[in-house]
DNA sequence: GCCGTTTTCGGCCCGACTGTTTTCAGTCG
């Protein structure tokens, strides 16, 4: 069994976890996170570098401690302390936790003082009213756990980034209304860009009284009422999407907006840096002793904390801070560096449009090119293009790139990589095309030895450029399929290929952390939108979120270069 | 358990809201 990152960080978060209803020093349970969630951002797999004799104590986070419990842990897939954890306490606390209003506190005083010990048990108690009994614990607490069980049912997950994107679009115009409203920013991991969202946090800037919380509160979207302050309230919409709306006066806006982008781990380090410089921020500004230096915006936050403005995308506490302050923050990739799109369908094979009307759509967008990348001829499902459909496919192209002004058609081919890592067209048609796109679309389940050497196989291959959507994962769909990404990362760079980061909301493949590491590495990234129809081509955004979540910079995407640029990187 | 622009010991981000209290602990972000 190969330990991936993440059992690593989930041994740790359920170590932490327990430890908090132990009561254990908060300061240590900090550190068990800590390193729970580097550990779950780090590119390179934990379980290579112990093989190779690495010190995983220099890992920032990571002291000797951690890191013998890490070697523990690639060595058994688990931890004794966890076992002797779970051994003192019932497992399903940890699931208590999940229940909003109970902490490490009450799940403790559920536990000693009423023997619960499961979910069931839990219930049980709440309907015999028993928790009301305890200290601490009311009606309303007892009612709350009763209602929540009953969500915990309906399985409630994060939002994809684009789902969370039209409710917050209607609810902000919907805020919008009230009139005394200037500022609105949805801030949070929405902000962020982050594939999913688990709530929005909506930020408003107020001069003059307004109604603000009323007017949030009778949304006609609204389910619940969580709570309901004077600068900030929370609610449940019909959409099981919680959100939290914060008010603050317009000197604080900046600091607000800077507070709630976070993430959690990008604050601390911000205002432990502040600490040290003798300041304090929060929520309504920097201050210097009693004193706001800072706030109205958030460039002056990060500038009266000494550091440059770091965008949103980058604020994961993965060495941004530490790049602000060795000024090497990188310049990230925005939509005008785009100069056109690598990977789109039309009805040749499972498109909506013509290979016109794709064209003229890429040319609205100001592309200088675009290639068609059909699907081939294994990929029944989607029409896939034989040999004689390509070669008619290949024609039209060749007679419209005579009337086409504008706009370059480059021919190309999505082709699947067959089980055995060979492609779906023969290489003479292949050596046609100018792009050529590799694909898994079939046998997601091989072992991961196996699916790595299947698409470096395909890499072997000189005519192939790209790997498609590398992982092949759905969000809150389909996992990724088991494939060792540093290996086909490596195995890009040292062959010439490109790797795609899939624009599409539901793949956002590659992911932030393999962007990076693929930037690191040197391995271009294109950023394509697997193009169905025109309108989405405007998935690019998505696929711009994720790309700076991962550092990427202009020169690391491929279509960001010019067409003359573009066809020498293709000559692998 | 980690870490070092005062430190190898003594710190570790900070504030809002709720429910259960009668001044605050617990939870959340």
């Amino acid at each position: 069994m190969v330990v991936q990152n993440s059992d690593i960080s989930e041994v740790f978060e359920q170590i932490a976890d327990l430890m908090e209803i132990k009561g254990d020093n908060p300061f240590k349970i900090r550190a068990y996170r800590n390193a729970a969630r580097t550990i779950g951002g780090m590119p390179h797999s934990v379980a290579d570098m112990v093989t190779q004799g690495e010190d995983l104590s220099t890992i920032t986070g990571i002291g000797k401690a951690l890191a013998q419990k890490m070697e523990e842990i690639v060595a058994t897939g688990t931890h004794s302390l966890l076992h002797k954890l779970k051994e003192e306490l019932p497992a399903d606390l940890l699931l208590m936790l999940k229940i909003p209003t109970l902490g490490p506190k009450r799940v403790k005083a559920l536990h000693s003082k009423l023997g619960i010990t499961t979910l069931e048990e839990l219930e049980l108690a709440a309907r015999a009213g028993k928790i009301r009994t305890l200290d601490g614990f009311g009606v309303k607490t007892e009612q709350g756990i009763r209602a929540e069980l009953e969500r915990l049912q309906t399985t409630e997950q994060r939002l994809k980034l684009v789902v969370a994107e039209q409710i917050a679009t209607v609810l902000t115009g919907y805020l919008k209304e009230l009139p005394g409203l200037s500022d609105i920013e949805v801030a949070g991991s929405y902000r962020r860009r982050k594939e999913t969202v688990g709530d929005l946090d909506i930020l408003v800037a107020r001069d003059r009284e307004a109604p603000i919380m009323d007017h949030f509160t009778t949304y006609q979207e609204v389910e619940r009422i969580l709570m309901k302050g004077e600068t900030k309230s929370s609610v449940v919409l019909r959409s099981g999407l919680q959100v939290d709306l914060r008010v603050v006066p317009h000197r604080s806006f900046g600091a607000a907006l800077q507070y709630f982008t976070g993430s959690q781990t990008h604050n601390i380090a911000i205002r432990s840096r502040a600490q040290k410089m003798k300041l304090k921020v929060n929520e309504y500004g920097v201050f210097k002793g009693e004193e706001q230096i800072a706030g109205r915006s958030e460039e002056d936050v990060y500038t009266a904390l000494g550091l440059p403005y770091i965008e949103p995308e980058l604020r994961e506490n993965r060495g941004e801070i530490e790049a602000a302050l060795d000024n090497r923050l990188p310049r990230l990739v925005s939509l005008p560096d785009i100069q056109g799109e690598l990977h789109s369908h039309t009805t040749y094979s499972d498109g909506l449009c013509s290979i016109t009307e794709m064209a003229l759509a890429a040319q609205a967008r100001g592309y200088e090119y675009l290639a068609i990348t059909d699907h081939s001829q294994r990929l029944t499902i989607a029409h896939g293009l034989t040999v004689p459909r390509l070669r008619q496919q290949l024609q039209e192209i060749d007679y419209l790139a005579d009337k086409m002004k504008g706009i370059v058609l480059l021919k190309g081919i999505e082709v699947d990589i067959l089980d055995d890592g060979s492609l779906d067209l023969p290489d003479e048609i292949l050596r046609e095309l100018d792009i050529v796109i590799g694909a898994v679309h079939s046998k997601f389940k091989l072992p991961l030895s196996q699916q790595t050497e299947r698409i470096i196989k395909a890499m072997d291959n000189p005519l192939l450029h790209i790997i498609a959507h590398p992982s092949g994962r759905l969000i809150n769909e389909r996992a990724p399929y088991d494939v060792d990404m540093d290996k086909i990362i490596t195995a890009a760079r040292d062959r010439g290929c490109f790797l795609e980061l899939n624009a599409y909301p539901d793949r956002l493949d590659l992911n932030d952390i393999y962007c990076k590491a693929a930037k690191e590495m040197g391995v271009k990234i294109a950023i394509s939108t697997d193009a169905h129809s025109l309108r989405d081509l405007d998935n690019i955004r998505y696929g711009l979120g994720q790309a700076r979540r991962g550092w990427l910079e202009p020169e690391d995407v491929l279509n960001t270069h010019n067409l003359e640029n573009l066809t020498k990187l293709l000559q692998r």
